[in-house]
Order: structure tokens, then C-alpha cells, then sequence
RNA sequence: GGUCCGUUCGUCUAGUGGCUAGGACGCCGGGUUUUCAUCCCGGUAACAGGGGUUCAAUUCCCCUACGGACUGCCA
């Protein structure tokens, strides 16, 4: 590896990147800065007919969300620009002009209806070809069976047409994938693609082709789904007489639904309760909204990390892992070759080990905005005190709000199931003695260590079990069973507030 | 139908011509805790099947089965 290294990723803008897409992108991220190479991003949107709006946008957001930094792309510039397939229509043109000229490439005029008509006749002959190549062609409109003037008179007279690529005769084409290796297939299995539309736009194969050439790419490292194709691309290279430039290729295995049959698809998510895309998508047309994970209260570190996990693993068993530990790590050969299922549980729990492991004031900066919402006025160093008490028990960030309600809000109602279970005859008698020494206690004393102190010294001398005390007592200010350490708690309320809850608790709950 | 790709615990994976086939998630048990969570300890569970090659195959080869992708003037 002489070459700089440089790497694209190059989604077409038809819709939200879903986490196929996203992973795509960080392999090819890691890889690149890997090799302190660079990472660009290119918009396929040679197809007009399926352009949506805010998609760009929408890929741009969410590898900013990822942290995956864009050394060369629409909106940073740089020097193989421009950076999206439509507006490079001029390059295509002079390209296509080559392989016109030496053979590669021929008119067609066909209509989608005779399109139809050949394969619908070759499927009813019983053939195993369905394909548009150098056995069908003879039978249909193109350079091949009109003379050349007739050609030029179709045009002019503005016929419509595709350029077709005129597929060699029986050559062997060996392309060595990275991830997969030797990868074998001979030229007559291939049909005539088609690399120009009639609107005047290339095709994928053949955009992807000259821009990567022209683009100086190293490596093209893409989805399994365009194993097929490869060896299409490598005669297009051909063709070109590009074949010794020709970029590296590695294939990646496809993201499985998590249970079932077959790749991940944008519709899983919502049917199984897991987002399947980075961010919130609103579908303009219809309206719909996508979860995201954002939104849904995931770490975009957490998120990547899960993400870079499916289909490769490091050296070590390491699992955590920080983009940068990722870089440092990052082996393509390493990466696997059959496709993974994704674990919306592994994911759960790859966000709670990034939430456990950000620290208190990150946190709170990220829950700050929606706890202002929910519980207005709230102080945030009290915030941040209370993130740290609750953070350990949160999976996602959104339950920061069930988590933690009880310490912005006075409890409305008590947990029926736990008032059976801890409220006892006399336990009236008992809350009404915790009240009065708490209260005792002089404000500037009220800290988790000493209340625990006096309650606990108070609890020996009575000779009263812990648990028929500190449960009751635990109701009455949180209104349920379970939470964090209640003398924590205790003194997070501060003592004004917890008398005030110790009373009301005494007065509602009956038996 | 055709072409291509793949197959280690339920899932993500490590691994090797000879190992008690390792880790993680999940699940189940135990400990810690006033509680829930965290944490700690333990358990469950896999080399798709059949042929070869070999002293020895999960590992190498072949076949079968299964799974997947592609098969558009979509990417």
C-alpha cells in the first residue's frame, strides 16, 4: 500500500441511512483514518425519480452524530470535486464518449415494453438467461442491428436511448476481495448493463466507476449486495484501461433481522420495537416518523461501538470501545465474512455501560434540556447529583425522567403493590418516631452519612429490623419500592422536604 | 430458474491439524444491598450433515442441506 489512502462513502439520497448504512459508513471511516488516510463522501443521486428531500441532509447529521468526521464531501470541498453525482453530468458524458469509441459501449433504443417482452419470452422458453447480452441482442433495437445511420437518425431525431456496456466474450474475471478473496466469474454471465439512462444520467456502475477513478479512491469497501456486480465494475476498469488503478475492493456482510429470515429492513424497526435509523426521520411525503436512536435516548459512542461489533472484533476481548480505540484496532482482515444479526439487547446494553461510564456533568448537559421541560425550575447541580444516584439503573437516557421523578416531584400516589407488601399495622407509629429524630437534625447535618447514622442507631436501639423501617420510609418519599441508596435520597430532598413527605405519606396511606 | 457468497453456544464472536472449544449479551442460580439497579461468583449452551485426506479433523478438500445477496433505464 503506496498509495495515499482514500476512502468514500457514497450513499444515494432515497431515504434515512438506516444502521447498514451507518456501519458502511464507520467501516469505511475506520479504515481510512486507520491508514491516516482520507474519508469523503460522495451523494449517488443519479437517480431523480427517487430523490428525497432532506436525505443529504439527514446522512450529513447523522455521521456528525457518529463523530465520523467528512475530510472531503459536499459541504467541506476539496480538490476532486464536485462531490454529488448530478452535478458532475459533464464528466460522465466525456467518459461515456471512450467506451462509445472503442467498442465498450453501444446505443439501445428499446422501450421498457420490449424490455419486458424479451424477458417475459426467454422465462417462458424455459431458459435459465433472462438477459439483455450478446446472444439477445441480435433481436432488438440497437447499434448491433441498425446500420450506423440509422442510429444517428433516431437520435437526432430524438429518439430515446440508453448506452449499453458491450460485455467482452468469454473472459475470465478474477478479483481478489479483500474479506472474501479470490472471487471468480467469466464475462459471458454477465448481461449488456446499462450505463447510461435516457435522461442523460449514468448508471450506478458507471458513475461509481469514473468518479472512484477519478476520485484517486484506494479502497472500495461496500455492502455485500454488490458482490454481483464486481466483477461488472472490474471490466468497466477494463475498458477504461484502468485496470492497473483499479482501487482495492472489500465486500462486508449484511446486518440480519433479529429473528426470522433475511437483511435488515427500514420497517423492522417499528414493528419490533427498536429504531432501525441514527435520528428521527419524518417521512415528507407521508409523514411518517421513524424512531431514531437518538431520540430514543442512546450514546452515539455506545451506538458505534455496537455497530463496529457486527461482523468484526478486535485482538483482544475487548468490547468497549472508543472511536479511536477503534481506529487504532480496526483490521479488515479480521472482518468477517457471513452476515450478522443484529441484538436490539446487546444494544441496550452497550448503552448502559456508556452511561454508567460518562461522567455526571456530560450527562446532565444531555438531559438537562428535557428535565427543564418536564420539572421547570430544577437547579442543575441538583440535576447533576441526582444523575448520579440514578444513572446506574438507566439502560436508555429517557428513563432518567421514571427514574428520577421522585426527586422533582412530590410522590401523587404509591406504588398499590408495595403499600401491601411493606405497609404494616404498625408502621403509622414507627414513621411518626423516624419523623420526629430527622427532625432533630439540624439542616446543615442532613447529609446521607449521618441521617443513616441516627436512623440506623435508632433502629438497634429499638430493636427493630432494618427492612421494617427503611421500606415504609422509602414509600413515603419515593411512592414505590426500589431506587438508589435512601439516605441518598434523603439527603438529595434536603430535610424540609422529606418531613413534608414522611407527613403526607402518613396521612394517605391507609390499610 | 440462473450467478455469486456464506454456515462455531439462542445471539455477537475467539480459536486451532491434537485445547476441558474461550469471551460477551441473554437466560438461570448464588452473594452483596432496607429495595431496585450496579457489582462479584457460578451455571446453561455451539463447531449444519455426509464423505474423503491424515496417526489425528471444528480446522484442509468434495458433496448435500440450509441461509443470504444479486438477477431494473434503483442504488
Amino acid at each position: 500500500m503506496n498509495k495515499k489512502v482514500r476512502i468514500r462513502f457514497a450513499p444515494s439520497p432515497t431515504g434515512p441511512l438506516h444502521i447498514g448504512g451507518v456501519r458502511t459508513a464507520l467501516f469505511n471511516y475506520l479504515f481510512a483514518k486507520k491508514h491516516h488516510g482520507d474519508f469523503l463522501l460522495r451523494i449517488e443521486d443519479t437517480d431523480q425519480t427517487r430523490y428525497v428531500k432532506g436525505a443529504e441532509e439527514y446522512i450529513m447529521k447523522s455521521l456528525e452524530w457518529c463523530g465520523i468526521k467528512i475530510d472531503e464531501g459536499i459541504k467541506e470541498g476539496g480538490n476532486f470535486g464536485p462531490y454529488r453525482q448530478s452535478e458532475r453530468r459533464d464528466i460522465y458524458k466525456e467518459h461515456i464518449k471512450t467506451l462509445l469509441n472503442n467498442g465498450s459501449a453501444y446505443y439501445a433504443f428499446d422501450t421498457p415494453d420490449e424490455l419486458d417482452a424479451m424477458r417475459r419470452r426467454l422465462e417462458e422458453s424455459g431458459s435459465s438467461v433472462r438477459q439483455y447480452n450478446r446472444f439477445t441482442r441480435g433481436e432488438m433495437k440497437n447499434s448491433f442491428t441498425l446500420s450506423e445511420d440509422e442510429v444517428w437518425a433516431k437520435i437526432e431525431k430524438g429518439d430515446t436511448f440508453v448506452i449499453r456496456f458491450n460485455i467482452p466474450e468469454n473472459e475470465e474475471i478474477i478479483v481478489n476481495d479483500i474479506i472474501r478473496g479470490e472471487v471468480k466469474v467469466n464475462s459471458s454471465q454477465l448481461d449488456d448493463k446499462v450505463l447510461f439512462k435516457s435522461d442523460g444520467l449514468p448508471t450506478y456502475h458507471f458513475a461509481n466507476v469514473v468518479d472512484d477513478r477519478l476520485m484517486n479512491i484506494s479502497h472500495v469497501i461496500r455492502g455485500e449486495e454488490w458482490l454481483p456486480s464486481l466483477p461488472l465494475h472490474v471490466l468497466l476498469y477494463r475498458a477504461f484501461g484502468w485496470e492497473n488503478e483499479m482501487p482495492q475492493f472489500a465486500h462486508l456482510p449484511l446486518i440480519l433481522k433479529p429473528e426470522g429470515k433475511g437483511k435488515l429492513s427500514k420497517r423492522d424497526g417499528d414493528r419490533l420495537g427498536f429504531p432501525v435509523f441514527p435520528l428521527n426521520w419524518k417521512d415528507p411525503e407521508t409523514g411518517e416518523i421513524f424512531s431514531g436512536y437518538k431520540e430514543s435516548g442512546y450514546l452515539p459512542d455506545a451506538f458505534i461501538n455496537m455497530l463496529a461489533l457486527l461482523g468484526w472484533s478486535p485482538e483482544n476481548d475487548k468490547e468497549i470501545l472508543s472511536l479511536n480505540e477503534m481506529i487504532k484496532e480496526f483490521d479488515i482482515h479480521k472482518v468477517h465474512k457471513s452476515g450478522a444479526r443484529f441484538s436490539p439487547e446487546k444494544t441496550k446494553w452497550f448503552n448502559q455501560q456508556y452511561i454508567i461510564n460518562t461522567p455526571n456533568d456530560k450527562l446532565t448537559d444531555l438531559l438537562l434540556p428535557e428535565t427543564e421541560k418536564k420539572f421547570p425550575d430544577v437547579d442543575v447541580l441538583y440535576v447533576e447529583k441526582v444523575v448520579g444516584l440514578v444513572k446506574e439503573r438507566m439502560h436508555l437516557l429517557t428513563d432518567f425522567f421514571e427514574q428520577a421523578s421522585f426527586f422533582f416531584q412530590t410522590p401523587k400516589e404509591y406504588n398499590p403493590k408495595v403499600v401491601k407488601k411493606r405497609w404494616k399495622e404498625d408502621t403509622p407509629e414507627i414513621l411518626k418516631q423516624i419523623y420526629d429524630i430527622l427532625k432533630e437534625i439540624p439542616e446543615i447535618r442532613f447529609t446521607s452519612e449521618h441521617t443513616e447514622h441516627i436512623v440506623k442507631t435508632y433502629i438497634e436501639k429499638n430493636e427493630l429490623n432494618f427492612g421494617k423501617v427503611l421500606n415504609p420510609l422509602r414509600l413515603v418519599l419515593t411512592g414505590t419500592g426500589g431506587g438508589p441508596h435512601l439516605f441518598d435520597i434523603i439527603s438529595a430532598l434536603d430535610k424540609e422536604e422529606t418531613l413534608l413527605r414522611i407527613e403526607k405519606g402518613l396521612k394517605e396511606i391507609k390499610k
